[in-house]
DNA sequence: TTGTAGGCGTTATCAT
DNA sequence: ATGATAACGCCTACAA
């Protein structure tokens, strides 16, 4: 029975081996400019010898800084979200830092909980993507703001906060998915607008107004199509459409589970596509490849709106960068079977 | 220009407001059996007006617990290991632990990396589901437990670390997945085995071999099929065994992702399924609804899977259980279309 | 039941 | 360039 838990070594050890003082140590290990290299490198072979490692809660109580971010996003099954955090993973950890990752599940309370938690983590800045209601909570990012704890949105942001946003345009781009629906002579589009309350789909829907209206067509109630985010929702309201006649020719839906769901039902009731309706989606998800025929898709550089919020957030916690900016990503229509009779079918990307 | 960075209120700021000394609030926050019940009512009161929040540093560096767990999975994007997540945030949240998330990438270099950052960060135990090369990991996972800090295994364990495990019977789920294919009648039968060097990978494989000789079948080397863990590696395989001549009636892949892959090559080239070939994948996925026609598959209790694995950390940290369980969860297989001629299509489930 | 004092591992402010 | 010494916020003997 092995004796297990070895106390770490500390600064203290490497003094006392080096015969010096624990400030000398900890200067040559911050590698302070007032330090001789000779120390330097005497305590730099120590610590490698006694296999130092600092202790984070010691530095953190001292400088109050965890060197932890907390991210907060909707969920992670959808490998949406953690594509984005996979950059900016790589980006935070060559900085030093580490990720607190919460889900809220679509809920603006368990947002609530989860900012609290994470504030009371001590986390150095929070990333967030909100939910759907993200107004509520309007207050308590403007809290945490005051507090002194900055804030980076990303991909769906609270557009009534000062704060750094980084995300695409939405509005640009789903008039170019609509824009190409209308040059492959689509007559009748309808848009699956999505949740009201999320500003990402009320961009969308002015991408999608734009375009109908700049090729002289009227946009009328049934044009735009409340949905809930998930494929079953797509489902159910294609369904409706076409048992009560109101079949369309094309579908610009807000996400790809709502197009994907739409374009399944279209086909159970013996809808030939892009034949008969022509099908449209955003946010590419892998599933945009895997469904029959694969779905045209607006896709987003997600790894690299990881990176640039993570560097954003970087940029805040260290006082540079007092400015607030929006920062616009670019990204692009993939254009597949589901809206073109011969295209290229594009592999999935993550731009 | 309002002044943000407030300080934090500490016991101090309570023991002042009250006349009281720290140790009296510290022990009346801590619950402790030492106080007076009024006392310790009205350090409450004053630390909710307060606005009070432990520091968790100043408690993790006396403690010397973070109340951190560290988590390891191979990556985020395919919604297996979120769910399983999902289910690890609630049981570790409740036990007021806050969680560490790495990705190894299939890396076993990097997993290396991650366990590395994972203890200098100090977490209190770690979750850890292995890359393919675990075993050139052994010696680190040995001395990470030998340095006291608990290890459980999920998933993809590491057959060779006496430390608790969750898992299924992959073994015996493969096993009735084969069996199925046999009773629908499929003769020639193979096996897309994934790679060799994961545990599970060879349990599976077991149970494919026992399940065919106990039908009387021979399996010569052209039965099981080394292949990568991706859509493309199946669709390769595939393409490759119909192109050669060879084409079989069934295929039992170790995941989903590859029978699909196997599954769209075989559409491409003209077969029917499940007339001509039929197709079974492992840890149902999302996708495999989604594609047509729809994967049977085995389902994994995801979300409990992490809870279980939760709940055992949490328990090993505690000194609780010092006994190295393999828990073993059920699975079920779900037979849906690209299988069985007629069958009930069964909804996606976390079971 | 409460208070006092020391220490957790590190940085920061003084001296020297 | 280096060394004492005092924090940081909290816990925990030990004393009262």
């Amino acid at each position: 029975m092995p004796e297990t838990t070895k106390k770490h070594t500390t600064i203290k050890d490497i003094a006392k081996k080096l015969g010096i003082s624990t400030s000398t140590v900890s200067r040559a290990l911050s590698d302070s400019w007032e330090i001789k290299k000779e120390t330097r490198e005497l305590v730099l072979k120590a610590a490698a010898e006694l296999n130092y490692h600092p202790n984070p809660m010691a530095i953190g109580l001292v400088t109050k800084r965890s060197h932890t971010i907390g991210l907060c996003v909707p969920e992670l099954v959808h490998s949406f979200f953690p594509k984005i955090i996979t950059g900016m993973q790589r980006t935070l950890s060559e900085a030093g830092y580490t990720i607190l990752i919460t889900t809220s599940d679509e809920s603006y309370e368990t947002e609530r909980k989860n900012l609290l938690l994470l504030k009371q983590n001590l986390v150095d800045g929070i990333l967030i993507s909100t939910t759907s209601e993200s107004h509520r909570n309007a207050d308590l990012y403007n809290e945490i703001l005051n507090s002194g704890t900055p804030i980076v949105f990303f991909n769906r942001v609270c557009s009534k906060i000062d704060a750094p946003k980084v995300v695409i345009d939405d509005t640009r781009m789903a008039y170019i998915a609509v824009k190409h629906l209308i040059e492959q002579g689509y007559e009748k589009i309808v848009h699956m607008a999505g949740p009201r309350d999320l500003d990402l789909t009320k961009l969308r829907l002015e991408g999608f107004l734009k375009a109908m209206k700049e090729s002289g067509r009227t946009v009328d109630e049934s044009s735009v199509i409340d949905t809930g985010m998930f494929i079953d929702d797509g489902a159910r309201e294609m369904e409706r459409l076409i048992k009560c006649g109101a079949k369309p020719d094309a579908v610009f839906a807000f996400n790809d589970p709502v197009a994907i769901g739409a374009m399944k039902a279209a086909k159970k009731l013996g809808l030939r596509i892009p034949q008969d309706t022509a099908f449209a989606g955003f946010s590419e998800s892998k599933s945009a490849l895997i469904v029959e025929p694969a779905l045209t898709s607006v896709a987003q550089p997600l790894s690299q709106m990881g990176e640039v919020a993570a560097r954003c957030i970087i940029d805040k916690i260290n006082g540079r960068d007092a400015s607030n900016p929006a920062i616009v990503l670019d990204a692009r229509l993939n254009i597949r079977d589901s809206s073109a009779v011969r295209c290229q079918n594009l592999m999935p990307t993550d731009m």
